[in-house]
DNA sequence: TAGATACTCTACTAATTAGGTAGAATTACT
DNA sequence: AGTAATTCTACCTAATTAGTAGAGTATCTA
């Protein structure tokens, strides 16, 4: 480790759910371009443009091509957790593949698991993360704080 | 996302964890050779090498050189966390710059910390994973499963 | 129906990181 | 002296990230 941030979130998936949290606030109001929510948001435009396309493709968004179109969120943000979207972009929400419940892996070094001690406990972590990103949703960023 | 694990712990963290629990069952017991650690924990050894000694500078670890030598632990397993290995090898515990304690850093994208809903909701996604890192520690792994 | 606007799709690229390998130098015991 | 083990530096390859580029398609308005 010399001074970095490793095993963040990836841009994508942020700019997913700055993109998802502003299409959120405009819900049932009609459709946003892409070049106001990159202005906005301070996101590349043709970076999300690709953004929106595979959140379109999941279902989350609805589009309009052409003079006047744009993009509409087609579920409700109580819907949408940040599990989710993570999952989609960013993959497994686990520290060790052999924990992923939605992208269970192997280990390569790994003899035995059902006595494997690292997998027991850091089952126990991945599962504290899962459960925090799994209520989260984007309703939870619109609201105001107390 | 095609189909990949990301985000995951980088294997010289995993490595280094397995390396710590071997070496911590053996704790005040006298040293273990790298060559042992890397045959019963299927780690390629000349990797592992770099691991050890990341660890041994860090303070975790003691050595002898020459016949007879190895590492043995320093500290006791009770002391050393996960949060503190990850965070030696991995980097900060956060899914975000902004929101991560020991590697802090601002969102090149955010124009007000102090209002984005991003930063407030990730913070506590975060903490979570904090909290439970930093309470597991090399001796969680050591204890029977009851 | 021409033109403007906005989404759609595919391909490419540069920088960084992960996960190692290689080999020489040093230390210490027998 | 020889052997066993750590120490240290440099290098390598494949994959991934964070974009950019540009052509194509759909739709509205004048």
């Amino acid at each position: 480790m010399v001074l970095h941030l490793f095993s963040m979130m990836s841009k994508r998936c942020k700019y997913a759910l700055k993109a998802l949290i502003k299409l959120g606030a405009n819900y049932e109001k009609g459709n946003l371009f892409t070049a106001d929510i990159a202005n906005s948001e301070n996101i590349p435009k043709k970076f999300l443009e690709q953004i929106l396309l595979d959140l379109k493709n999941a279902g989350y968004l609805g589009s309009k091509s052409g003079y006047g179109g744009g993009y509409y969120l087609r579920k409700s943000p109580k819907e949408i957790t940040v599990a989710d979207i993570y999952r989609l972009f960013d993959g497994a929400i686990a520290l060790l593949p052999c924990v992923a419940v939605q992208f269970y892996e192997k280990c390569e070094d790994c003899t035995d698991e059902g006595t494997c001690t690292m997998r027991r406990e850091f089952n126990k972590i991945s599962e504290q993360t899962r459960l925090v990103m799994q209520k989260t949703t984007i309703q939870s960023f619109l609201k105001k704080p107390k």
